[in-house]
DNA sequence: TATTGTTATACTCTATAACTATA
DNA sequence: TATAGTTATAGAGTATAACAATA
């Protein structure tokens, strides 16, 4: 049990920074797109893939936690008409999830705004050598992290099913 | 809309570093102590307040993001015992969050393993020098954004009541 | 047998609005 | 009139376990 001063700070003002950026966000995603964080990130990571397309498993393992949260997400997705959900033709087990082009729309409407908040919120307060610092440290963590935490499907695996 | 390839990086590791960290030690609190991290959060302010003592909407305002959210989570926190409440001498209309022993005892229990969880998670990865920029940086993030989101009190005034 | 995805279900948490009481 | 806190209520999200289908 140490944790100097100085790492003491970096942890509060991490967890702080990160929870009020996401309620700006929050915010401004669901006035200009009606969707939440979650679901842009979703359909981002969609719409950056090759065909816009992903297996359910890949994309519950870079963001949702359970595959059943992303099944309700993706649910509500294909609801409102911004992504579709197909089999695959490999693996008669597996369901594409592909963002549509009204998907693709909401995204192009919402990108400028979100940008904007970040811009705002995040780096009006940093100059450039403050922010590649801040790149460097983070990713380092984020990675370390990474390493740390279970896969949806390991976290299956160990438990029950989900 | 601009946001060079540095400061994207940056963006995202800030996202996903807070909250993978956010579930490692929600795990680690729920297992050895039975609170969340918000709880854990409330008890750690009441802890080091004066006379482990503040007023519900002072708490309100520097966590849990609506009125009633507080006044649930207090709940709970009053059930199991670690947190009691109790009318204000001064002003009538407050009520004091008071931590208990009990409180104190289980906020004890569980630093040790809360501060290793940190410590591996987050900086193991870094040096003093990045740790030492990352607080800097993020610091400076955090007041900025405290400045771009509204408390508690004035969300409440600007819309209905909550 | 293991994996993919869905579903049923129960639970936690959150927020809005209405309410009481005090300033 | 404004503020402090609670409550009723309804909605969003989450996770566990059980399920069917395919590998």
């Amino acid at each position: 049990m140490a944790l100097d001063e100085r790492r003491t700070q970096a942890f509060f003002a991490l967890m702080e920074a990160g929870g009020l950026l996401e309620m700006l966000m929050e915010e401004q995603l669901r006035r200009e797109g009606g969707i939440s964080y979650l679901q842009f990130f979703l359909l981002a990571r969609l719409a950056q893939a090759p065909q816009g397309r992903m297996r359910m498993t890949d994309l519950a393992d870079t963001v949702v936690h359970s595959r059943s949260g992303l099944t309700y997400q993706a649910g509500k997705l294909e609801d409102s008409g911004l992504l579709r959900r197909e089999p695959s033709e490999e693996d008669e087990r597996s369901v594409s999830a592909v963002i549509t082009d009204e998907g693709r729309q909401v995204l192009e409407k919402v990108l400028p705004g979100h940008v904007e908040v970040v811009e705002r919120g995040m780096f009006d307060a940093l100059d450039d050598a403050q922010a590649a610092a801040l790149a460097d440290a983070l990713g380092a963590v984020r990675d370390r992290l990474r390493g740390l935490t279970p896969s949806s499907s390991e976290r299956r695996r160990s438990r029950g099913r989900g």
